[in-house]
DNA sequence: ATTCTATTGAAAATTATTTTCAGTAAAGGG
DNA sequence: CCCTTTACTGAAAATAATTTTCAATAGAAT
């Protein structure tokens, strides 16, 4: 699987360096829902040193570019999201939060179907190219659903 | 049709201020889709004088008692919206934005029941509450469409 | 190899939001 | 009412995530 982030990257005309590479590898092997500075952090145990700025700078680049998905769940920090297509398997889900401790849950939903439906609907609507969604719920998770 | 939000707010114990009577006075007449800078800057012109810290207060408040809700549109600031039933009126919503300009449209889905399916099922099987959902298109509108 | 310029790290800057703190004013009992 | 208590306010300072600056470095192309 080499490093398709890389090479979309490349293609966009971004040089590949080292850093990069770096960082794109690490994206697989990091947590999940990772945010900068866990990502820094993550570097600068393992492999080698990048800088921070250099991490925003890239992140920065891969959202654009709709590779990986930046989210706020309200930490006042942001976490990302790896948004490449698994061979043939869809990448695609949605969140659960627990809008008191933050815990994440990552779960599938069925109709997107619907979704797709609704995007075309107000595609024509409102003359939107629709390229993405989100959906997120919120709640109390078990523990903090005590108080 | 009084004042809902300083009602809910004194229950809560909240002292009734001029400032927070005129900060939840105003979240009926702003444009609805508010940033604090943009409420601040609404107050200035017309009413009284309050200072961006206790509108940042009073919104903390309000959104924590979910009186209102706080999107990140990507735009670097914070948006608020109201989040009271009008009369019998739902004004449960969801949004499409393009991701260029910023451009922000409401609307209305008719899947809530699918929805609170959705809802049910996860509650079930992750033991969480599920008190909210948000639901967000990402796209291009008519004129950034055009690049 | 040489040139050109994108990229990097470190430090400084930015900026939305939060906190501090001393003065003010709700609330509520007498 | 008057008094006491303490939540609330504005102004200024602090915070902190992210961005920008800038001189040095290293891809990429010729
Ligand atoms: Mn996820
Ligand atoms: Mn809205
Ligand atoms: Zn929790
Ligand atoms: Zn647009």
């Amino acid at each position: 699987m080499a490093n398709r982030l890389m090479d979309a990257l490349g293609i966009k005309g971004y040089r590949v360096t080292l850093e990069r590479s770096i960082i794109t590898d690490s994206l697989q092997k990091v947590e999940p829902h990772f945010t900068a500075e866990g990502l820094y952090r993550f570097l600068q145990k393992r492999r080698s040193r990048v800088s921070l700025a250099t991490i925003y700078r890239t992140l920065s680049a891969l959202t654009q570019m709709r590779l990986i998905k930046k989210f706020d769940f309200g930490e006042g920090t942001y976490r990302y999201e790896l948004n490449i297509t698994n061979g043939n398997k869809d990448t695609h889900h949605h969140h659960l939060v627990c809008v008191k401790c933050g815990k994440l849950i990552d779960f599938e939903s069925d109709f997107f179907p619907q979704l797709n439906h609704l995007a075309e609907k107000l595609s024509q609507e409102h003359r939107f190219i629709i390229i993405d969604h989100e959906l997120t719920l919120f709640g109390y998770c078990k523990q903090c659903a005590s108080d």
